[in-house]
DNA sequence: CGAAAACTTGCGCGGCGCGCAAAAAGATGT
DNA sequence: ACATCTTTTTGCGCGCCGCGCAAGTTTTCG
């Protein structure tokens, strides 16, 4: 009668999740500067220690929402049919992975216009942010190269996903300091079909 | 009989990078870890606590040799004629980035194929280097914002930074983890070259 | 030369990340 | 049901980091 898998597993995700949103909020509402690992660990009522058996620090912590999303998009990927142009599929992945929420919304609501921000001002935050998304893009190689066939340790295959991953960044970050920026989805799109004509001739 | 510049400025320049290629230096011979402010401060001839007047954390001393390449590549695109195609200027300021060195080498030599791997296994290391990498295509966009007078909050042009940088990532981490590697201006020519051709139809 | 400005240094504090070993909690066999 | 094995949590302690502060020291400039 177990639920898909041993209730220790369970445990486990859900309390790495807790760790993780309440890393997230408490950011949000204080500041990273502002939050010690104690609180976060309170908030998800676990020892501090613990804490650290999750994560290795605080940012990876925040981090880790996002990183997450490279799996998501890396399967979607290979999910879909694989006549379809490579681009287009890509294309629709990555808008999946910010759409498609496994229980939660993940596409940023506006509410966390106005607050992913003040997350992102904080030099080790930044950093951390960056490795998760070069995280995502081994997760998109990786797909790729299932897809394609074509060896991942090409220079390719490489170019593209981390051409992926700055268009995610470069989407991710205009929407955060546009005046009143479109849907996240939205930009993406707009992202790739604009990559899709290569850089400019002039 | 100034020397062009205030004697206190170039002393501070001095100690930068002392201090910047003592932390490389160190890092490089006994990994990030066994490394302390401390040694790094005491090799650059300084106490441990001026460090931290100048780098606000060890990772950040070693990856400033990085960021630094960011305002010499946009000095160039900057320097290229007018009337060149913007995506032929972008690769040429970039390769004059890694070849075109003030007083030292900075292409690396074959001597730090080996060496340069050490230092990015450490997570810390990963989130700065990203980090200084970020501050690169900062400082592409806005040369090529000036260049084209296209606006730098634009999606485009950060698109176009953004793809850039992650060019050269990718070409770096190839390079890194090639095994017998062309040099790197051979490399970021052929990415961009590949690049310019936009993403795969198939 | 003498005052002002900029930089360096020592000291101390709070916090972090982790190794270690004991306790607690889930899993497993009979 | 129980005893046992395995995995996880927890408390404690250590070394190090990054920074504020308040002297000292050095450069600049009138």
């Amino acid at each position: 009668m177990a639920t898909e898998k041993g209730l220790r597993e369970r445990k486990k995700e859900q309390t790495r999740e807790a760790l993780s949103w309440a890393a997230i909020r408490l950011t949000v509402e204080r500041g990273f500067d502002n939050v010690l690992v104690e609180d976060i660990a309170a908030a998800a009522g676990v020892s501090a220690r613990t804490f650290n058996n999750y994560f290795s620090s605080k940012a990876e912590a925040i981090a880790a929402r996002h990183a997450d999303r490279g799996r998501r998009i890396a399967a979607e990927l290979l999910a879909r049919p694989a006549d379809e142009p490579l681009w287009t599929a890509i294309t629709e992945a990555v808008v999946a992975g910010f759409t498609g929420a496994p229980g939660g919304q993940t596409d940023p609501g506006p509410q966390w216009r106005k607050q992913v921000p003040i997350m992102l001002d904080s030099p080790a935050l930044q950093g951390e942010f960056l490795r998760a998304n070069a995280a995502v893009e081994a997760d998109i190689l990786a797909a790729i190269s299932a897809r394609t066939g074509i060896d991942s340790g090409q220079l390719y295959p490489k170019l593209l996903a981390g051409t992926v991953g700055a268009a995610i960044l470069a989407v991710l970050d205009h929407w955060r300091q546009a005046e009143d920026p479109p849907p996240v989805a939205e930009l993406l799109r707009e992202a790739f079909g604009l990559l899709a004509q290569g850089p400019p001739t002039r």
